[in-house]
DNA sequence: TATAAAATTATCGTTTTTCGATAATTTATT
DNA sequence: AATAAATTATCGAAAAACGATAATTTTATA
């Protein structure tokens, strides 16, 4: 799947475990794991909103298109 | 909502209308349309490859974080 | 290396939301 | 004014998020 989500280099730019921004976005750690495992099919702005909160970044830094 | 979905830079740039983008990405224009004027709630990815692939540009592109 | 902690995976059920199809309405273009 | 394009609105069906929970795997730590 061409669209990629990468939380990994945020998460280490901001120090943040996944517990710790499972508990702060508000999901459950599985839910989260889905996510940064490129297991989840979509997303809802709702969620992708709090992750750029807490991160204090942008969905760019988190999503990428790879083609092929 | 602080996600915002912008298309019309990408668009404009590309020179594509709604209704052919509509046609090139497979959905209906009406739901572009619910895309384009942020009344969605979520996107699937598979929609957001299609897109970036279209236009040929990356989410951040197109999805930016406004807080507050 | 053994143990504990953290993260991932797996189910299940519920709720939310996309998306198609379609028609009506509004807006833009000529 | 007439035509085309885009947006909005319904409805229903299919897809998927998400919570809750438990099991498994991985990682960290004593």
């Amino acid at each position: 799947m061409p669209i990629i989500v990468n939380l990994d280099v945020m998460m280490a730019k901001r120090k943040i475990s996944s517990g710790e921004l499972a508990e702060k976005i508000g999901i459950t750690p599985a839910n989260l794991s889905i996510l940064k495992t490129n297991k989840a099919k979509a997303i809802r702005f709702s969620t992708l909103e709090k992750i750029c909160e807490v991160l204090q970044c942008q969905p760019g830094d988190i999503l990428e298109y790879k083609e092929d």
